[in-house]
DNA sequence: GTCTATACTGTGATAGAC
DNA sequence: GTCTATCACAGTATAGAC
């Protein structure tokens, strides 16, 4: 007999539903924001009756636990990608990093809220689902380090990105000007931590 | 007859209560969240039931109103305060009055949620609501432009310190992590737009 | 196992008595 | 101006059909 993994149809379908359920709770949470989505909202986009999702979730929160642990995941994956065609100078692979965190947290308001903000007061992730939170900035910290990037050097520069996307959403949502601010305010920080600049040779 | 204002001892009397009302919102919001805020909570505190609350105000929302207009006319006197006693030094003014910011942010979470983050969806301030706001906006830019700050470098520095002030509320709430971080902050900056250092003669 | 039906508590808001 | 009564709708939870 082949040791091939034995399919447990009910588990898959069991999974589907719960993918189902979380997509359509990140499409209510898009209209009607995130903290103010309802469970009936949610239910009925996927057919149900809201008391038809504690079957798969055991309250409200769960299911703010499983949108925090998808966004996170995604960031995650996103990032590996992004890392592995990063440009040799620290200078302008530091850009890049920080550019894809400022566009995948301008991309969408609820995820940013949910995944940085602690808007919903009575929510605590899971240790599981903030694992890959925890990776992220880890993989971060690492890398800088590296390069010869202190901790709080590096804690500055996240700082710095994060209060351009709260510019952003705040004063100019939909607009590009604090995206145009970015690769100044990235060289600034640079400058002051002793990247060279890029047109310089890479090191060693 | 002497030509002083009458008093209204009806308006006085309305007056104070709306004010007992907002005091009582703010202790509300402090204590269990500024979204999840409730009129019932905020009407037992001085002593009403809660319907009696739209006497005063037309809806929750409009007390939210109170408390935003009473918030950032509190920032502005405070920074009326502050500016009038400011270092000749235009970097060490900067310094100052970035600490201002961020001690008057992390004073107080619900403040700096309602005054700076939008994290109640249907709540929008009124115009007369938001002119302290937009007074102690002009004033900042105004002062950055005097001692030579473009307005993109002046929303880059306030960037930084709202991310600051993210950042603590987010990794190191009730510690002084980036309060720590915030001189060095500011100084990479300040060296970036060409502000002199602290102790060189101030110019002219 | 998954759903429908129903009930419980608590929310913002309104109507009308006094 | 404050109250009682009430409404529509929220999140949550249980019972029971299939």
């Amino acid at each position: 007999m082949l040791d091939m993994p034995k399919r447990d149809r009910v588990a898959e379908r069991r999974e589907s539903t719960r993918r189902e359920i979380l997509d359509a709770a990140w499409t209510v949470a898009r209209e009607s924001g995130l903290a103010t989505l309802t469970l009936r909202d949610v239910a009925s986009r996927v057919g149900m009756q809201a008391p038809s999702l504690y079957s798969h979730f055991a309250s409200k929160n769960a299911i703010y636990d499983g949108m925090f642990r998808q966004a996170w995941e995604e960031f995650e994956s996103s990032s590996l990608a992004v890392d592995a065609a990063l440009p040799a100078h620290p200078r302008a692979a530091f850009k890049q990093t920080m550019r894809h965190f400022f566009e995948f947290a301008v991309a969408d308001l609820a995820r940013y809220q949910l995944m940085n903000q602690r808007i919903l007061v009575d929510f605590e992730p899971t240790t599981e689902a903030f694992a890959p939170s925890v990776r992220v900035v880890e993989r971060s910290v690492q890398f800088g380090q590296a390069v010869g990037i202190s901790v709080e050097d590096h804690l500055i520069v996240i700082a710095l990105v994060s209060g351009l996307i709260n510019q952003h959403y705040a004063n100019d949502p939909g607009g590009d000007t604090y995206a145009g601010l970015l690769d100044r305010s990235i060289d600034m920080w640079a400058d002051a931590v002793g990247l060279p600049p890029e047109d310089s040779p890479p090191a060693m």
